[in-house]
DNA sequence: TTCTATTTTTAGATTAGACTAAAAATTATA
DNA sequence: TATAATTTTTAGTCTAATCTAAAAATAGAA
């Protein structure tokens, strides 16, 4: 149906929508590829006469309904995946994205329908991304970034914003996982950095640690 | 590691060499891979300079040990998804095929030690063929066609030579599977047909019906 | 053994996807 | 508003893998 170059490029304007609303610039394509910009030309005017975005010379992408529903669909393939992955194969969370990367391109229908159903349907992947659902729907979640709440509040960790296998290690080593609960003991506001309580261990964090952890705040 | 352009042709390669003993032609493997001798000619210079196999013009070729490895390495990557699919997913003998093509170019070790271990160590796929180890090892095993046993005798099915979906279709409904005792009630030396039992049923198969089934004789 | 048929290889073209370098458009700044 | 800086596009090149058409080598038949 599609070659992997174009659901790459699709999955990774349908994140970059989500990052930023609006429109997906050229660069931020190219940067967020590991690509050049002229070759990001290239396909999206390739994409643009499939009608899978719109674009305008010099103004940008946007995804049309037809392409968002394409990338949902890879998306909820890498994260079935890896929800396999770690439940059925006991691999670790730090473990599972690039093998994801790969298996999110195997074309069956078929094939999905039963991932899903024998994994249970899950709505998480391991790291707490919502999975599309079968109509490339995604579920929306109130979580906030740990860096955003406030001193003496608390908070249960449901994912991570960045999930490179030395950011998913060093929470290994704090005990920081999905239904984690963290309360805020103290913040910075010069650096940002936080002491925070983690069961009964307290530790100081940096900045770049709290804005890449997403928690959900309980009254 | 190696394309997927180049892990197909060494699989062919290697499927080949096991049907007719000896040196592959180019004609042979541009047949078997539905592509064009001269395009068989490049790659397989290409695999020559690899050292994946030798090759002199003209001569055909044969793969070297480290051709074998990676080949029988796909093999058994495909071989254990297939078994993943039927036993895990639920999927029938006839509709794995395709899917496992696609999985068997996925590249992580650490995966199939895994998926190896969460299938229990399988030895055969569903159609009967054997998974070859980790080394590349594959297991003989003494069968021989249907058509090759003797009116009277009696064997069980062990595995199928084409495994298209028709042909796996046919078998279903005559109700032959893996496991199925089948005995030679009638053979027909002018076109090769045979009066089979399978259970309590008794009836009439062609010649290619009975050259693509591999029965165990049993004494 | 010589000629013919078949098989295999070479040469040259094509496509997808990427790249570099340079041109064009847009945005920011003085 | 003119100029500088940045972003984006175009033009042309490259590689992997394929193809067609033609040439070369081998095998088979008279």
């Amino acid at each position: 149906m599609f070659t992997l170059a174009e659901e790459n490029y699709l999955k990774a304007i349908f994140h970059l929508e989500h990052e930023f609303q609006g429109e997906v610039s050229t660069n931020a394509i190219a940067e967020s590829m590991e690509t050049k910009p002229s070759s990001v030309t290239d396909m999206i005017q390739k994409l643009a006469e499939k009608k899978l975005l719109t674009y305008k010379r010099y103004k940008g992408v946007q995804l049309t309904a037809e392409g968002k529903k394409v990338a949902a669909n890879v998306i909820r393939k890498h994260r079935l995946w890896e929800v396999f992955l770690v439940e059925k194969l006991s691999f670790h969370w730090d473990q599972v994205h690039e093998i994801a990367e790969q298996l999110e391109h195997i074309q069956s229908e078929e094939l999905i329908i039963r991932l899903d159903k024998f994994l249970g349907s899950p709505e998480f992947d391991p790291h707490g991304d919502p999975i599309p659902d079968k109509h490339g729907v995604l579920k929306r979640t109130e979580k906030k970034l740990l860096s955003e709440i406030d001193k003496n509040q608390k908070g249960v960790c449901v994912g991570v914003k960045e999930s490179s296998p030395e950011f998913l290690q060093y929470l290994d080593k704090k005990k920081i996982s999905i239904g984690t609960k963290i309360r805020v003991l103290g913040k910075e506001f010069f650096d940002g950095s936080m002491i925070i309580q983690v069961g009964s261990e307290q530790f100081f964090i940096s900045h770049k640690i709290a804005e890449n952890l997403y928690v959900q705040t309980q009254e």
